[in-house]
DNA sequence: CTGTTAGCGCGTTCAA
DNA sequence: TTGAACGCGCTAACAG
């Protein structure tokens, strides 16, 4: 419990200056190599651990990042987190964590602690509502660099999923394995449900089918209950949807339940997507059709990009990047093709080809 | 873009002393309460704010716990550290949160780079090989308080689930359900899976049933591919299993997939249960019987036991915390009552409520 | 009540 | 090639 090894101790018992000492540890070449080996021989014998705390105060660096996400054990913001940490640690940064639970006040308090703590960037994925002044009045005027993930408001640098196109292939596929009646249990008023709502409505029109308001039904994103109830009420709807596209995964699995408690088959009777690729979706009662949003790629390149911002890089807009979702299409949906894991290609329509061909595009846009 | 304002630029513009300022701002009874408008006022009109590394500095404290963790996607880290944050947040402390990769070589370098940081305590996950003198050699002579969570080592401050309970409880509701050539799908070498697997052991010598080491199978604890292979592993020795206890819910699904595609029936042919009550293991294609740890209060106990430590307790012995693991039976592997979510309690033997008092035992013992 | 002084541990001048 | 001096922004003595 003695007090921790300094500079000044190493310099004290070695009988030379502080700064002669910190030079060597930093292997400054203007050393010569033998007091080099003394000092570097001391500061392993004493076992030396530079404070980086008062390297900060000096170096205005932190090499810290703070992350902000509404609630770390969802799935998604786990592995988004996952993304962040290895292009982070990769740079020798670290992350101070923050767990919103979908507060704004609670958010601006936490970004106001870690922009006290200094850290050198910060990554969000905002608790706020859409429209919002968080941009223009909050992250901008911090002189911090910021990326946004997950959740879209203009102004600043964005990396998420492509909502709009999430909500448009699920809910193609449904129209190409044949259901015409298709529901959606969107999510609640943050910018991915909206964008997804969009890309639902779009397929809807494409297709020449009228968009039914009576068939939207809002659920909270990450509460199987609310999907459960949702479906409960989509199915009491006249005439009853021969399909639902959930805009998420714990949304799709709650309207499952409800779907097969009320006696209904999947995919017979009704057809489910949902959204996130959930790692257990295909062990389910009816293994699930989802769009996969490629979570840790959304996190990689939030933290390259505001590795980018740190190191002094200009942009004159802001940069706005989507990662390609992906169709994952099981059972839950497949009416055209055996309930099997992958679809045999010489099953698939024509319009599935189209589609697989878009899913080649780029991996981002920017 | 302008340079952060500073006690010293507020003190210059008041025409008074630095310190007087900090005072002020601190709420500190003998400045007068004209002055301290004056400063609040400018304070608030600047957008002042503290710089917590420069305090850091001299308070010697950083109100930064580190915590590191294998991984933290995986669902039972999440949660542990989302206990964690819940106590740390409460008490004005944050996160530095390290993903290790369960590479104790990476965990190494990223404590040292914590401590470098100036964590006021860690949480600590190990990824060390049990044996490993991970307390004695490295984290004990830091001179930073440290609980250690999930895996346990010797001779220091410790919270987790009560791993030979867990195999307990699990094998023995086996039996009771009338199964008796019980397998068990163990995790590789760390605390954890050797506490299940001797508490599996305990029930199946109690019951009079010799251990056979072919029914003894070991498999990743995160990957459901390892719960598959090893389950059919399992399904070739001779006599073939009638149930399973496997250490992990991912183990377990696999394992209901390896039995599921072999054309078995479970429960009515093979009994299952995991560990770690899983969220969607009730949605699964047999609803999983599984084993609950609370990890939320593994994450909250010890973070309370740490912020004692770092407020200078001192405590003589080791603390070991054991969280009370709960017994969550479902369709998976129940013989001897419906495939409803609850068991109706006049079906359940004597030996049932025996356990169900067991279970009510305290929450946590020191 | 308020101001002065002296660090916290390190990095960065500039002299020697 | 090395050392002395200063400052990062803040806190904590002590003096006035």
């Amino acid at each position: 419990m003695s007090k921790p090894v300094t500079l000044k101790h190493l310099a004290k018992l070695l009988k030379i200056s502080v700064s002669t000492v910190n030079a060597a540890l930093h292997d400054r070449s203007d050393i010569s190599s033998a007091t080099k080996r003394r000092v570097l021989q001391k500061a392993r014998e004493l076992n030396y651990r530079p404070n980086l705390v008062a390297r900060s105060l000096v170096t205005r660096r932190t090499q810290v990042l703070g992350v902000l996400v509404p609630d770390l054990t969802r799935s998604f913001f786990a592995e988004v987190i996952k993304g962040i940490e290895q292009v982070a640690s990769a740079a020798n940064y670290y992350l101070l964590l923050c767990n919103t639970g979908e507060d704004p006040k609670r958010e601006d308090v936490e970004l106001e602690a870690l922009l006290s703590k200094q850290v050198d960037g910060l990554i969000v994925a905002s608790a706020h509502p859409p429209g919002s002044p968080l941009v223009r009045k909050r992250l901008s005027q911090t002189g911090v660099p910021f990326v946004l993930v997950d959740r879209f408001f203009p102004n600043a640098h964005f990396v998420g999923g492509d909502d709009a196109k999430i909500g448009y292939i699920a809910t193609r596929h449904l129209l190409q394995q044949g259901y015409r009646r298709i529901a959606h249990l969107r999510g609640p008023k943050v910018s991915t449900a909206i964008g997804r709502l969009q890309g639902y409505q779009k397929a809807i029109r494409e297709a020449g089918v009228r968009v039914r308001d009576d068939y939207i039904v809002e659920a909270p994103y990450h509460e199987e209950s609310g999907g459960l109830e949702g479906m409960r009420k989509l199915l009491r709807v006249s005439p009853q949807p021969d399909a639902v596209f959930a805009a998420s995964d714990p949304i799709a699995i709650g309207a499952l339940e409800a779907i097969i408690k009320m006696g209904l088959r999947v995919p017979g009777e009704i057809g489910v997507v949902g959204v996130g690729n959930h790692r257990y979706g295909q062990y389910l009662r009816v293994p699930l059709s989802t769009v996969d949003q490629d979570r840790l790629t959304i996190g990689m390149r939030a933290t390259s990009l505001l590795l980018e911002l740190i190191e002094g890089k200009q942009l004159q807009k802001p940069r706005v990047v989507l990662v390609n979702p992906k169709l994952v299409p099981r059972s839950s949906s497949s009416r055209s093709f055996a309930p099997a894991e992958s679809p045999s290609p010489d099953v698939s329509s024509r319009l599935d080809k189209e589609t697989a061909s878009r899913q080649t595009a780029t991996l981002a846009q920017s």
